[in-house]
DNA sequence: TGTACATCAGTGAACGCGCGTTCACTGATGTAC
DNA sequence: TGTACATCAGTGAACGCGCGTTCACTGATGTAC
């Protein structure tokens, strides 16, 4: 028996992605993890303490691959729309993250390593809505924020899902170029009205 | 011991909502669905076969509501804005109903209860997309609805799980308002480009 | 109307199982001298 | 360089528990005659 596994850390948290991409982040178990990972059941508790100590490790991982993409996604080409489509293809790469990230109950959400994690990806999305807004009140970037999140993130959980029906197709670049058009659509046909900026809040 | 309960079926439903709404469709057990009905231990089982069972039957229950809802609001002003609106409104007031049908691991999605609410749903949705449109393609079409569909519901699961930060309020349907004026303006900005309706799919 | 019987909704004891946790342990690594 | 010892990562047997499932049952309701 190898003691002094070395990487024991990464193969538990290999394992448990593994099963979360495989069974979802519900019903796995320690047990299950350490046997995926071919290490002793007592392993991933002994590292990890339990099931949320896990998750958090995969969460915070997620946040900062999070930040990570959509970071060079700003870097580069940078406008909104390769900064939201680097969000949808992190979130169909790297199912089992995202799954986890976006189910805070399963972890503690307010561990030191997830909320700086958290930041930073938040920051790239502020960052991104400033550069596009040009001159903007607080309240204005804020609405935006909300307003590009919420799309690109009900997109991906849509899809992941599988709640489009077949018509959309298979592809979800694609089909999120052609939702993104049309919302433009949308919002000339009128759409989405409100929220007229009235004194900014700060 | 009363037999023939006579509402046993609402009962476990109105029971396992209840622990879904306290802590997640996550690890609720058949046995604490029925502890929290008031009934036998192995009559959940009994009536919904298995926990996927119940969950079936619920996501059922809430397609149909969410189709009774926006359905209200397409007949009444009608307008994308007050259908997305009684989206976001269902999802916040329907939080378990919610949470279980957009985990479809968890249940029977091919079930024929389910795909007729689901349905119905949608077809409010279509209906909605196509008066707002005017004429339009097909591909027109299925690009507004999943635009639109991917904004209110990439809102609500984010609401729901707290994902924005404080600064966003606590009202979230003066927050879902300032994003889709929000939403207006990035559009202006020419934040969402792509997705020009080329030649039409069908 | 009265009686007999079939049906079936719901019960509860019993089972075997996988789980998380505990705890005494093993043995590799690092440090002191 | 060699020896002794402390540290700590990881092990594995044992435990008690809640779970889903099974199955013989109870008793209320509906129907046949």
């Amino acid at each position: 028996v190898a003691y002094h596994h070395g990487d024991l850390r990464r193969s538990v948290l290999r394992g448990a992605l593994e099963l979360v991409a495989e069974r979802g982040a519900t019903g796995i178990s320690l047990r299950e993890i350490a046997r995926r990972a071919g290490v002793s059941h007592s392993a991933p508790a002994h590292h990890f303490v339990d099931k949320a100590g896990v998750l958090t490790a995969i969460a915070a991982e997620g946040y900062t691959l999070l930040a990570e993409t959509t970071g060079e996604a700003f870097e580069g080409d940078g406008g909104m729309a390769a900064v939201g489509l680097s969000y949808i293809r992190f979130a169909l790469s790297h199912h089992a993250h995202f799954e986890v990230m976006f189910r805070p109950e399963l972890y503690r959400r307010d561990d030191p390593k997830v909320t700086a994690a958290r930041d930073a990806a938040a920051e790239v999305l502020f960052r991104t809505v400033r550069r596009t807004l040009g001159d903007a009140d607080e309240r204005e970037v804020w609405g935006s924020v909300v307003a590009a999140w919420s799309f690109v993130h009900g997109f991906a959980t849509l899809w992941l899902n599988r709640n489009f029906y077949e018509e959309v197709g298979d592809d979800p670049v694609a089909a999120a170029a052609l939702a993104s058009g049309s919302l433009a659509r949308l919002v000339e046909a009128g759409a989405f009205p409100g929220g007229a900026p009235g004194s900014p809040s700060r």
